[in-house]
RNA sequence: GCCGAGGUGGCGGAACAGGCAGACGCGACGGACUUAAAAUCCGUUGGGCUUCGGUCCUUGCGGGUUCGAAUCCCGCCCUCGGCACCA
């Protein structure tokens, strides 16, 4: 797959210009890009300290997990973002750019069961390599400041904000039906199953299970994650998060229940529908519900038994289908609707959810369409109480789900069903038989991993004291080294009793531990906190330096993680402000996804076995060449396919920009630059200068590149014609050298050193512009005729409309279209065209 | 099904407060250099017709608004991403 300039042109070829050009030493990526790296690391080039002198700048990439090479995917994510923040470096801010590594996960220990090496070795391995493949890259990172997520100084902090939460009731443990991989064997978050009913990681079915499990209390700040003012985030991705949250606003109504030997005397149930209330013809629960069991007549329990046997024993691909025939039974009960006394039958069916509102459902089939088809299966009554217009009694053929006027309703009769929402609500609030609420599609973060690699849950069960936290003094609790890892998948932590058995912190009798360890998002939580001061250790940061760099100032990373790794970690940084920890509401002030690089039409990704390697590439043609072309491919935010048919022009542009530097001059007796072309020279200089740095200060990388691209072929041109002498013609150079130094870091330093100037060019400011120099003094004016373009013409920015005019309908081209015919209308746009409209 | 993004030359893509469609680059073709190839340099390159002056067509498809539409509106088709019994 990898054509063309892999397959052997001989890039590193000598090459000497044609013509009578003077000789200049080939352009060598390999040789410069290796001397910069070691010196700008020798010098801590890129080292960074709170200053309070200059604007603190905080650019995060998210970054990797160790699964052992980067791929042109990673690349992709992190060389534009470098430039970026290489960028506002020479804007003059104090930039932090650092690097880590996302090391606990399941890769690891599935590594650990295949091929029998420990996860810490195979981590600690990958982490070397990709260490040495992004310092390849010549990024900016702050390389002392790495975070590794799988070391004990790291998680023994993971594990202090565990009991923090726990400490603020924000972990709880629960059982409840839980998604179970049985691949991975273990549990996965809801956001942690996808497609229908996937694991994420290795694609296979999910089943559920009822398990002890731990939980992240999300739902608490789901409001408040609604809430997206103050952040500069895509749209795209603030909806996606807003839809996973799923507020919407209803009624819980309670229906009246009498049954001997019951203790509940209604069940409720949510509705956004409370104008519907007078059409219910039954109620469904959800099969695990558990008033299921005392509601169920004995005539019925056999089968209903049976229908909650078969519902368990569904995968969630099969439960999730919509396309699946509605199944469900009676349970031989009732319920009252209060508003017209009416008993209602009561079912259970797999198409009502638990987890959501009150795990039932009031049932009505005329205006909902999956109790329709229910209804309709089961032959239940369907009673319109939602009239569309002009409906004239006709029974539904599907539900009726819009608004339209109240029927069959009582007092509520006629009523638009708009109006009537608020007015059964109210009423219905006035006599006690509900109330107004919100209900949220969000659920609770299931955050508890039966496997070995992650940092374990810091809890120790006591057969006296019950459920013990680890006092904070104990932490870290460390990982056991002789855990075994077997080909079962189970949990390596379960059966390792060294680590197991303990003693109760409280009253020192024997007692266990917890086997779980965290979801590896909880990592992902806190890394960018730690590294304002990764080497802290008596807390899990310093809170001045904190103060100093947070709030993240630009964030980049995929835009998979939206409902992930964003918003858990929103959730996080408003469960530790309200503990006091932090100060500001939101972690990340700005937000940029880029697109995907994709091969064979999916992700990237080792398990796919789909990677591109960009190692050849850098060989072959040096790191500065592979970061402009994925920055010069298309918009940064719409990623593509991968395709290196194109890198060659990168290639040859960089070479270019080489020569035309430091290559004496072209050609003898050349007629030298008159004020004239100094003036142009300026112009362009200038105009270049405005574009490159407002296409960087909006990641439109593609554009900057083509601009910087004109530029040297302007360059090139004027240099053949005109020559080099001059102060215009240095001080092009000097701002190309300049423009090109976040996105070719390496040639911009080696040319940089090679005409004179000192030590570093990264320490120099980026150019400004001066917006006179900008100015147009020519503009081209279009003409057209009936709208078609006949003709343009350069005139002065000064040109007056009537002059315009004049201009425009004395022109020969035009008068050839209009020369007989009746000219109607005259258009003219300031310094744009002119349109005659003739008839 | 719902929500979001998008459809422009052979290819990646420029140009959207409505005003020169195709910047920049790749590829292709022709030329220079070379024994030759590669590399490099110079030119041409959306399509049709052309008396070589031009001229007509062209931004997924069909309508519309406008002096003027890739851009705005209406109706379709397709691709990608998210959600999908959330009551």
């Amino acid at each position: 797959m990898l054509v063309g300039v892999l397959t052997g042109y001989g890039f590193l070829c000598y090459h000497y210009p044609a013509r009578d050009r003077k000789m200049v030493p080939k352009y060598n990526p390999q040789e410069i890009e290796t001397k910069w790296q070691a010196r700008w690391e020798a010098d801590n080039l890129y080292r960074v300290h709170e200053n309070s002198e200059r604007t603190k700048w905080y650019a995060l990439t998210m970054f990797p997990y160790t699964s052992g090479d980067l791929h042109i995917g990673h690349w992709y994510a992190m060389a534009p973002s470098d430039v970026h923040a290489r960028f506002k470096r020479m804007q003059g801010y104090n930039v932090m750019h650092p690097m880590g590594f996302d090391a606990f996960g399941l890769p690891a220990e599935n590594a650990a069961i295949r091929e029998g090496i420990h996860p810490y070795t195979w981590t600690m391995q990958n982490v070397e390599t990709m260490r040495r493949q992004l310092k390849t890259m010549g990024s900016m990172y702050d390389w002392s400041r790495e975070v590794v997520t799988c070391l004990p100084d790291y998680y023994k902090w993971t594990q202090w904000f565990f009991l923090k939460l726990y400490h603020a009731g924000l972990a709880y443990r629960s059982k409840s039906p839980a998604n179970w991989c049985p691949e991975c064997q273990t549990v996965l978050a809801n956001e942690q199953v996808v497609g229908d009913g996937l694991c994420e990681r290795c694609g296979t079915p999910v089943i559920r299970r009822d398990l002890e499990q731990w939980f992240f209390r999300i739902t608490r700040y789901a409001d408040e994650l609604l809430e997206h003012s103050g952040i500069e985030w895509p749209e795209r991705v603030k909806l996606m998060q807003r839809n996973w949250i799923g507020k919407s606003y209803g009624v819980e109504i309670s229906f009246g229940l009498d049954y001997e030997g019951v203790e509940e005397k209604e069940i409720r149930v949510f509705t956004t529908r409370p104008d519907t209330i007078f059409g219910v013809t039954f109620m469904v629960f959800a099969p695990e519900h558990p008033l299921v069991a005392k509601l169920t007549a004995p005539e019925c329990k056999e089968e209903v038994q049976a229908y909650i046997e078969r519902a368990r024993s569904q995968t969630e691909v099969e439960r999730l289908s919509t396309e699946k025939e509605k199944t469900g039974v009676f349970i031989g009960s009732y319920a009252v609707n209060k508003l017209n006394g009416e008993k209602v039958p009561l079912w259970i069916a797999d198409y009502v959810l638990l987890s959501y509102g009150t795990g039932a459902v009031m049932a009505v089939p005329a205006h909902d369409q999956r109790d329709f088809e229910f209804a309709h299966d089961y032959g239940l009554p369907i009673r319109v109480v939602i009239a569309p217009d002009g409906w004239s009694g006709e029974e539904f053929t599907e539900a009726y789900v819009e608004a339209g006027t109240m029927v069959n309703s009582g007092q509520f009769d006629g009523m638009p069903s708009e109006q009537g929402k608020e007015a059964i609500s109210d009423f219905m609030e006035a006599n006690g038989y509900g109330r107004r609420t919100e209900s949220y599609r969000l659920r609770d973060w299931l955050i508890s991993r039966q496997r070995y690699w992650g940092a374990p849950i810091p809890i120790i069960y006591c057969s006296n004291c019950g459920t013990v936290p680890v006092p904070e003094s104990d932490l870290p609790v460390l990982l056991p080294e002789d855990a075994e890892f077997k080909p079962t998948g189970e949990s390596p932590l379960k059966y390792c009793e060294s680590f197991v058995n303990t003693t109760c912190p409280q009253c020192r009798g024997p007692a266990s531990r917890e086997t779980d360890t965290m979801d590896t998002f909880i990592c992902s939580n806190w890394y960018f906190l730690r590294y304002t001061s990764p080497d802290y250790d008596r807390g899990p940061f310093d809170p001045e330096k904190l103060a100093y760099w947070m709030p993240v100032d630009q964030y980049t990373g995929g835009a998979e993680h939206a409902t992930m790794h964003l918003l858990y970690a929103r959730f996080f940084n408003k469960a530790i402000r309200d503990l006091g920890l932090v100060s500001f509401d939101e972690p990340f002030t700005r937000l940029f996804n880029q697109g995907i690089i994709v091969m064979e039409r999916q992700k990237m990704s080792k398990s796919r076995g789909n990677v591109v390697n960009p190692d050849e590439y850098v060989a072959r043609l040096g790191a500065d060449t592979v970061r402009g072309y994925l920055m010069f491919v298309g918009p940064w935010e719409q990623g593509g396919g991968w395709d290196d048919s194109g890198i060659s022009g990168i290639w040859r542009w960089l070479n270019r920009v080489w020569n035309l530097i430091l290559e004496e001059q072209r050609g003898t007796d050349l007629p030298r630059m008159d004020r004239e072309a100094e003036n142009e020279l300026r112009h362009q200089t200038h105009k270049t200068i405005r574009r490159v740095t407002e296409d960087l200060e909006k990641f439109r990388f593609n554009t900057m590149l083509a601009g910087l691209m004109e530029f040297t072929n302007y360059l090139s041109k004027l240099k053949d014609e005109r020559g080099v002498a001059g102060s215009a013609w240095q001080d092009a150079v000097d701002k190309l050298m300049l423009l090109l130094a976040p996105t070719a870091p390496h040639m911009a330093e080696e040319l940089w050193e090679r005409t004179g100037h000192a030590y570093s060019i990264h320490n120099q400011s980026f150019p400004s512009w001066d917006e006179k120099l900008v100015a147009e003094e020519e503009v081209t004016l279009v003409i057209q005729v009936n709208g078609k373009l006949r003709d343009r013409v350069s005139v002065p920015v000064s040109i007056t409309e009537s002059e315009a005019r004049e201009l425009a309908l004395s022109r020969e081209r035009v008068r050839a279209h209009i020369d007989g015919k009746q000219i109607k209308n005259v258009i003219y746009v300031p310094g744009r065209l002119v349109n005659v409209v003739v008839g």
